[in-house]
DNA sequence: CATGAATGAGGATTCATTCAT
DNA sequence: TATGAATGAATCCTCATTCAT
């Protein structure tokens, strides 16, 4: 439980996401994570008490990293729109720059495995969002409508842009970019 | 193959059905799926080919059966808006009536079982919306983008509104249709 | 078990000897019997108590098909060598000609179906054989080693030459046989 | 894999042998061999990929153990006939000495398990026999027949004589085997 | 800390047999 | 007589987890 190998764990994880991306979280299995990361599947157990908590470690952090990220870069500058349009972008560019990491998430978040905790953890780094798009309606910039409808469409339009885009449906360039952004905007301005 | 025994069938659907929405596709067993319907494992052999065939089956079903309620009830005349309205109701009230055979097709088309065929059904209705939105920017109605991003933005905007309404987040009611589909029209109108 | 249906019993019959010549004894089901013998499964009941009893009465027609063939046919005249040649030449004639029964007899002789009453029949029948060899040991034209050995080299060369010929290592010629029972005599002869 | 325990491993080998023996290869289970074995039975898959490959490997060490225990012994000395003897009474010795690897090895050739490579392998031994009877032919000792009818007999022979040894119809003694390979030798020499 | 061996609880599938019609 | 439906027992195989070293 003390994993004192950064190194040995650092791989384990890897290769969790790594096979989560290619084969599903339905098929992983400790032993190929094992094989995988070149070591005994039952060293496996000195880093995580289960594979539950291996998963719920791996979410969380997955999704504080991506939260990090977001957060880092986010500019705080005034313009509403400009601020909005800023995470927008960066919630698109990590998803496209962490797939693997990204459909880990997704897939944990919709299956059996997701823990309470977690969808606590989930829920409390929205309210980061929640407090920007609230700041929007009070300064009559976006739509006066139940919050959640701005949320599931602002997260709702980056999701499905990246998606189109790792597809392949469309061209990773500025202006999908802007015109993700711009169905986006015109959604929620006021 | 030859099911003389209907009452039999319809209660292994509605079973897999009930199983999955509440845990899931992964942890799908066939035994469970039979235990549920009252008969013996073995017997479900006499129904369906396989697992597989099984879950081929009730997707297919269920897809034809979804795209058929919404066809039914579709207003076919001209305004562009008041149809897209119609369909965007329509979806809403197909995934609040049958949450379960939603979150089946969900499940199963990100999952490994997804056949083929299957993936060319799914494509070949997904053409009707296609159709009808093409339509709308070729009248300038809709914007001038890449289909896939208005695709993508009106089923988005269905599928959340229905999640936060099965949450409980939001009312079923008037206003919460109202409010997604305006949502969705500022996004999508040109 | 009184079957009144001759034809459905034949093509029963003819189905097993067919499938168990294609795929071989271990692979038989009464699935396959009935699908290649155009009837239900359970109709199989009708004519036999079970799948033991089945196979069981398919070696007793023919194991005593066959050995009608040969006594049929066995030249009953006095030079020995005539005789035993002629039994020689009509059981590989059988053998070549009755290749699914024969097949099927081989199997199931050496499988965990062979019934007592079946092994019996064997030696009852074997006694014919016996008796000739007898008869040619006091008449001092075969060997006078124990009769076992005589019977061993008698069937087992009729036994190795229809193999050959029927893997096509040798020719289904005039050839074949002569060679094939000169050995055989060569060996037997005292 | 990379078993450990030796003297597990033996004991499943053997368990198997001896259940081929007593029930026949058809009735063969893991679950047998594992409670024979004394494990359980997943732990038969640390030591064997699946069924077929015990199987696989099981045959190829009796086949290889079998050949050398004959070219160990055999005469190699000039007088053809006293090298055939030697090989004679070395093959019959070794069926008498190892029935339940016999048994298994002939129900495995004639059985749906039988690999590919296993019978490239038999093929490759039998190259043996064949070079030395090809031998007698040259030096005129033995008949000038195709070689499949002389392979068959002596082969044959051997088998027989084991059988009715182990049938208890022959005693297990010198006469038996002077009067066995008699009978092969009239059988084949020219 | 690391591991290979071992396992028990299950999972999909097959099949001879029974039964109601 | 004939049958399709139904089943329980069995089969091979998988996998998360434990344990002795």
């Amino acid at each position: 439980m003390k994993p004192k190998d950064t190194e040995k764990l650092r791989k384990i994880v890897q290769a969790t996401y790594a096979l989560v991306q290619q084969r599903g979280l339905a098929a992983l299995t400790l032993a190929e994570i094992a094989r995988a990361a070149g070591i005994a599947t039952s060293t496996l157990y000195i880093y995580f008490d289960s594979k539950q908590a291996l998963l719920d470690q791996l979410y969380q952090d997955a999704k504080t990293a991506t939260f990090e990220r977001l957060v880092a870069d986010a500019a705080p500058t005034p313009p509403l729109k400009a601020r909005v349009r800023s995470i927008w972008l960066n919630m698109l560019a990590n998803r496209l720059a962490n797939p693997a990491e990204i459909i880990f998430m997704e897939q944990y978040t919709s299956s059996q495995f997701m823990s309470e905790a977690n969808r606590e953890l989930g829920g409390r780094l929205a309210g980061f969002f929640h407090a920007i798009l609230k700041n929007g309606q009070d300064e009559e910039t976006l739509k006066a409508v139940p919050l959640p409808f701005l949320m599931a469409l602002f997260l709702g339009s980056v999701q499905e842009t990246a998606r189109l885009v790792r597809q392949g449906v469309l061209a990773d360039d500025e202006q999908t970019r802007a015109t993700g952004f711009l169905l986006c905007w015109d959604a929620i301005k006021a």
